[in-house]
Order: C-alpha cells, then structure tokens, then sequence
DNA sequence: CTCCTTACGCACCTTTAGGTTCGTTAACCA
DNA sequence: TGGTTAACGAACCTAAAGGTGCGTAAGGAG
C-alpha cells in the first residue's frame, strides 16, 4: 500500500490553480492577450466586473510576474498593462482548457442535470 | 471602442475553472489518473484531505460526469471510483497546466517575493 | 460481548473571496 | 466656479468555501 504521494502544498496543480483559479483572473488574461491595453479599456470589455476586483485581479497578477504596469503619470493617469513573457508563456496551456471547455461543457452541463434529475424525482412510484 | 466583450458567464475559461477550481479536486483526479480506485486508498494517497472533503469532491466529480462511483454492498462497505471517458478528455489539457507550473513556478514565487520586497523595505534612506 | 472496519451524512464554526460604497487627485473644459 | 475624468485605496458587509467533530451501519475478529 502506498503512503500518501501527493500533496497539496508541492503538486504543481495547486501552484498553477492558486494563480489562474481567482474568479476574474483568467478573463482578465484574456483580455491582456491582444497586447498592450488601458486599464478603463480592460474593464470595458470585461462584462460586470467592478473597480476593485479590476484594480485586485490587476495587482495580483503583477505580483506573479504574469503582468507588467506602466503609469503614465498624467491628470487624468493613463496605466496600461501588458502580458510579460511569463504571462504569454501561459496563453497556449490556458486555450487548451478554454478549448477543452468549449467542447466538452455541454456534457458536463448535462450530466449535472441528470445527477440532479435524480435526486429531484420521487422514488416511490 | 469595443463594447463589453468578455462574459463571466459565457466565457469557457470560467466553465472550465467551475469545475477544477476547488481546492481539493486536481489532486483527486490527480489520484484517479492511475485507474480505478477505492475512496481509502485516494484518502490515504491525498496528503491532508478529511474525509468530508474527499467526499464532497467525489461527488461533485461525479455530478460533473467526471467520475463514476461503483458501490459494492458489503459490510465495511467497498466505493470504487473511476475517471469516465469525459474525465479522461480532460486529463492531457490538465497535465499541460501541471507542466506549465513545474517549468514556471519558480519565477512566480521569485516575482512575488521581490514584489513583497519593495513594500517592506524602507523606501527613505 | 465488544471493538474495529469503511464510507459516508449532518451540524456547526471559521476563514476567505468577493462585492458595494465612498473618498482622493489635479488637470481640463464650459 | 464647479463638474468631469482615470485609476485607484480604504472601510465595511455578505456569501461561499473549507474544516472539525460526531453519529451510523452491520459483519468479522478477538
């Protein structure tokens, strides 16, 4: 019998997840992918997303080296931000799951229902 | 100007992240990778996990179509669990997550470090 | 007769993530 | 003179995720 092997703290799959799992993060990614882009311009296309899980989702990723900011000290400021080549060495591995989801999500969407479906249903006939 | 062109709830980074996201599942399907597997021997290969959360992971797995659970009636009772085919597709997209971080990871953490650095350091000399 | 086993469910509590609102700066324009 | 702008920080609150501990079935070992 093996002894536990795999742990939370080391597994590469926590490291890559504690970085892209926040809920806007990988949007925010997305939207970086273009190149080089205003902070007003990101929120505009990111629906629904607020100021403050902008500017927090922004920070973090800088924090990570994924994402690099240049102020423009002007009134009003201009900050822009940019994918480094450690953020752009991540795109390809991102599109794969984005794509994975792109095809496969509807059954996952479909098995939720049924899994639900019988749980939801009376049993006795 | 481009309107809002990223949804939360659209975009498939989000569907896919829905998913993996929780803090204990990569690692579960991490456990399921090898084959079929009885929960005690995922409980014991998972560093740290409780027994409340292995099963509530397993059974979101399972809602998701990821994972199929076998139970075998016995007493102690015996609960197979198995990667479906779905869970399977998903498998080699995750692995290139994984790899991404095994390559990466450490210029992440050295990012943050000196990020953390250049707050906690007096800036007047 | 009692304890151990496996794989849970349930109730409760704590911690974290996410969200809302308000204040700030200083140049520009009417 | 006073409203608008861009990109925040800070205070506060709510919701959801995660964690701890207890109870349970029923057969086999001692």
């Amino acid at each position: 019998m093996k002894t536990a092997d795999i742990s939370l703290t080391i597994c590469s799959y926590t490291h890559v997840l504690e970085i892209i799992s926040n809920k806007w993060t990988a949007l925010v990614i997305y939207a970086l992918e273009d190149g080089t882009i205003r902070y007003g311009e990101i929120k505009n296309r990111i629906e629904g997303i607020s100021q403050k899980m902008l500017t927090q989702t922004l920070k973090q990723l800088e924090r990570d080296g994924l994402v690099s900011r240049k102020v423009t000290p002007k009134v009003p400021p201009i900050v822009e931000y940019t994918l480094t080549s450690l953020g752009e060495s991540l795109i390809p591995h991102m599109r794969m799951l984005k794509e994975w989801a792109a095809a496969h999500y509807a059954q996952v969407a479909l098995a939720r229902e049924e899994y639900d479906a019988s749980f939801n249903q009376t049993p006795i006939e």
